[in-house]
DNA sequence: AATGAATGAGTTTTCATTCAT
DNA sequence: GATGAATGAAAACTCATTCAT
């Protein structure tokens, strides 16, 4: 809590990489500048995997720098090089697993083709990484009052990265006539806060037996082809 | 660890002694009595309203003891007299939310006749009680993981409670014909996470302008209108 | 610890007893006067059994006066008013003890004849006042650093006089000639001592199953036969 | 609650990463060990050297972390670096005293040919080592109370090695024929509980003027040579 | 005389952060 | 670059003592 400040990087050191060592002239620095660069990349990722790791399994709040420090097999002090902050690293924590919403459920929408199914699939790819971060989603929800205002900010302005293909994919349907009458963004928002609810009370499907393929597909029946035109509707139930 | 709960230490005045009382009229008992609960009473609620009051604004794990009961305008010592633990007060100032909503949400129902409008009438006060109390929603969504497994379980069984409802609910119209094959504890579930989420991303709707009013009613149409039957609709729609 | 200028009366208020309200003038008074001596009386003793009862479970640093009141069946403001402080609680426990030693050990001295016998007879009822309150003996090792200069003085003058009739009766035996060449004091207080250490080291005794009856024999063969004149051991020997 | 000890902290040290050390010689390994070692012994003897100062005057239980940092001149974090526990601190000041009487006493034994003289050597010596530790030796009695099950199971298994040389040095003098029938654990444990005494009591023998040197003639008067069988007296008297 | 609610300084313990090596 | 010993502020919780009733 206390921030008696810090003379550090702010930014993770991951900026020292092979671009910005360009400018460096012998031969040997821009060498040096690439293992440099390598090693860091390669630090951060041993410390933020040992964060996750045991955020995942004790929340945010119960996980100390000794312990991560520990997990990854650094000192302490090396977390400082690296990380200007203990939030810095819950916040590469929240960022890795947001990241995988924005590479894995784009992916899925590119390959496939017919808006309604396109909708199907991103929020299907959705629940899929919720549930391959389940902790780490729950993490989210819990750690953002304790995160400072920039790091709320940033977090936030991440999960909208992962909303948007949700909210376009149920425009285009809209735009096509898939859809009856929908807000875009509301529906798209919804699919984004069922795929969450998956992990958020993951002990109510736990107990009342719900596995991941029924919640999806249960999710699919009531909140998109409840949705769907008459024209949609019979051409998807074809399928 | 001992749950014995606040009002554990209410009630043992059975120690105010027997032979030196001996001339005090059972009046004068009863008027203790009364006056000593009253007052617990009022100390808790003090107390409860200044942790959520704290808790709202910087999240429950960053409020500490001190701050409450400077808060409270009380010491911390008589936190622990009402209180054993932290987590009891925590645990309070989550129940008295979820209370609000046991009692708020059947009596709408109850105040309302049609199946449909009944659906709608209780997500909407659903709604209504999320906004009155959103930052304990949320504290209720952050806690979780800090709580002892009993307090959790505690917590857990209450929402279940506030959950019920929206389910009958749903089922009754479900049953009547009015909803097209629909599961009712998904859509009840549903009701409750979308209600829940008008707290949890309040910054999102925030950012969006998007009303409380105007919340609900997207909600109702997206995900109850959509799954009327055509005879319900065409029903609704003519109020 | 702090001790912020208590007003109460420093000495045990069973000095208002019966004697001290002989001057008062009605006989109202009077009566009134020893109903409240007997009751102060009956109070202190309350008070003092229970604390004597919990410090022999728990040690006396375990034991706080919300406890020793609620044990004794009395409010915590209560013990203030017979007792100034933690610390005079404590010492009354304590004082009942050594009242036992000084009482029941004369009384068997005086009880027996022959100088030799009353060593032994002195001794064993020395050490039967201990296993009578054994966790008290220790509770008076335990307390002695954690008491005033004052209340280290009153305990230690105590004592001594517990010591004083085993030092006299040793003095007078060997005045009859009855023991080899011994240092009275240093007998008698190796007496004291080997009867404090059947509490002190009780779980070595038990350990090596050694019951009180054993320990006093052996003890009596160690210290006080071996120190024995030919003539009174030819004396003793025949009994 | 775990007790792993103050050294388990301290070899931890596999972490120091393994590639960027890789231009070490084993040489800086093995001094930087060492120098950690010695520190960690360092460190350790300056945190126990001061909670026995401060316990010695006030008691154990008076005694706070915070004062016993302070009085080490190190911060209360690193208290907790070299011990698990407030009571590993009171164990190792213990201890440090027991070891005292493991290592002195038999030494002394076997530097004496004489079984009578091995008593009179292993009692005096054991008198001195409670003298050059007085206050510890009255720690141990006033802390079991206050020790865990394990702690002070600790403590007592110590103390029976102190014991046993001297029950030994009885064993052999009785075996030897040099003490009349006598019971070599009950002498053996009182010259142990006469030698703890010396500390336990000392404000008597100061009171009554006794120095340590008169204490220690004055009980082998007492209770080793009036325990001597008729030639070993003879023998023992010449010297 | 008796109560017990209220106080708040004090206790042990944790942990983010720094810095000499 | 990397270490980890060291720091000390802050947390939860206890309890002797007071005082209005």
């Amino acid at each position: 809590m206390s921030s008696r400040g810090p003379r550090a990087v702010r930014f993770r050191s991951s900026s020292c990489g092979r671009k910005w060592s360009a400018d460096m002239t012998s031969e040997t620095h821009d060498v040096n500048a690439v293992v440099r660069g390598a090693r860091a990349e390669f630090r951060e990722k041993q410390i933020v995997d040992a964060a996750v790791r045991l955020m995942q399994t004790k929340g945010s709040h119960a996980v100390s720098m000794q312990a991560i420090a520990k997990s990854a097999g650094v000192s302490v002090g090396l977390l400082y090089k690296y990380f200007s902050d203990r939030e810095q690293i819950v916040l590469a924590a929240i960022t890795r697993v947001l990241e995988d919403f924005r590479l894995r459920v784009p992916a899925v929408i590119e390959a496939t083709e017919d808006p309604v199914h396109r909708i199907i699939a991103a929020f299907t790819e959705f629940c899929q990484v919720v549930d391959d971060h389940r902790q780490a989603v729950v993490l989210t929800y819990q750690t953002s009052r304790s995160l400072s205002r920039a790091g709320l900010a940033s977090i936030q302005s991440q999960e909208l990265a992962t909303l948007q293909p949700l909210i376009d994919v149920v425009a285009e349907a809209a735009d096509k006539g898939d859809l009856h009458e929908v807000d875009a963004s509301t529906l798209g928002h919804n699919l984004m806060t069922l795929a969450h609810m998956w992990a958020l009370k993951h002990w109510y499907f736990q107990q009342t037996q719900v596995s991941l393929g029924q919640y999806i597909d249960r999710q699919v029946r009531t909140v998109v082809l409840s949705n769907l035109s008459d024209s949609a509707r019979k051409r998807v139930k074809l399928n």
